[in-house]
DNA sequence: TCCCATCTTTACGTTCGCGTAAACTTTCCC
DNA sequence: GGGAAAGTTTACGCGAACGTAAAGATGGGA
């Protein structure tokens, strides 16, 4: 794996279209480098679309994400803007430590419903056996 | 808390628009009974409102959910068909489980850099105050 | 040099999950 | 009995997150 990246092997790589990839660029969540009129993504890149595919994944909007990643840039951010990045990265933590929370009840809850649909389910095969 | 409820009750309990509860009927995650023309909602249709929402904070579609529900019905299924729900509502369920591991580390995560943040935002405060 | 593969922009199309009128019944209650 | 309130259906609209088709630029290799 080179350290600079064709939108292709990005896709290839992340399991993504060239559509998303423009589309996330479009919405400024990365900034691939151009050769002439070619993209080129680099660790950095690949780093933020780790952390974009992972924020999808818990359901957070592009906009949420956006916000967070601002978080990861070292550079140029003033105090307000740094402290208004910090409050809503705050909430998205909530969301995930409530999420989390959440989720260990609703597994519980599941496990027990299909278990309890394997029991009726076997009790009608054996229905048909015994029968 | 009486034993059936109307659209607006619904609406004041759960926090949802009428316009929401008529969608998931129009998609079969519902069925409230009818008086009339007007729509009343029993116990059971309650359990599966809040069902439907804890799906929704998970990121399920409302498709998925619509599956995931029919583990909780107790007639009519057959076996290919109870089968069947099962099948979906296991893989539901390691999309959970791989979900509850996934937040672990991404909330690890999210504090560390929260931590960062912080440490550079009172380190840009000091340097006003000390400059 | 020419051609094909790969990239690009532009722009309209699509699915999901509702929001939001518009136009009609139905019911409540005074 | 007569409104106003609350409910109903029908249907078009909308934002998010891309899909997809069209048309042009570019670069590499026989």
């Amino acid at each position: 794996m080179s350290e600079i990246m064709t939108i292709r092997q990005m896709c290839a790589a992340f399991d993504v279209t060239p559509r998303a990839l423009r589309f996330y660029e479009s919405k400024e969540l990365i900034f691939p480098e151009r050769r002439g009129q070619h993209r080129l993504y680099d660790r950095r890149d690949r780093a933020r679309l780790t952390l974009i595919l992972r924020g999808k994944r818990f359901g957070f909007s592009l906009e949420q994400i956006r916000q967070l990643l601002e978080l990861y840039e070292p550079g140029g951010t003033n105090r307000t803007q740094l402290s208004a990045t910090l409050d809503t990265a705050r909430e998205r933590l909530n969301d995930m430590v409530r999420q989390h929370a959440e989720l260990e009840g609703a597994i519980v809850d599941l496990r027990q419903q299909i278990d309890e649909a394997e029991a009726r389910l076997s009790a009608l095969t054996s229905d048909k056996t015994t029968g």
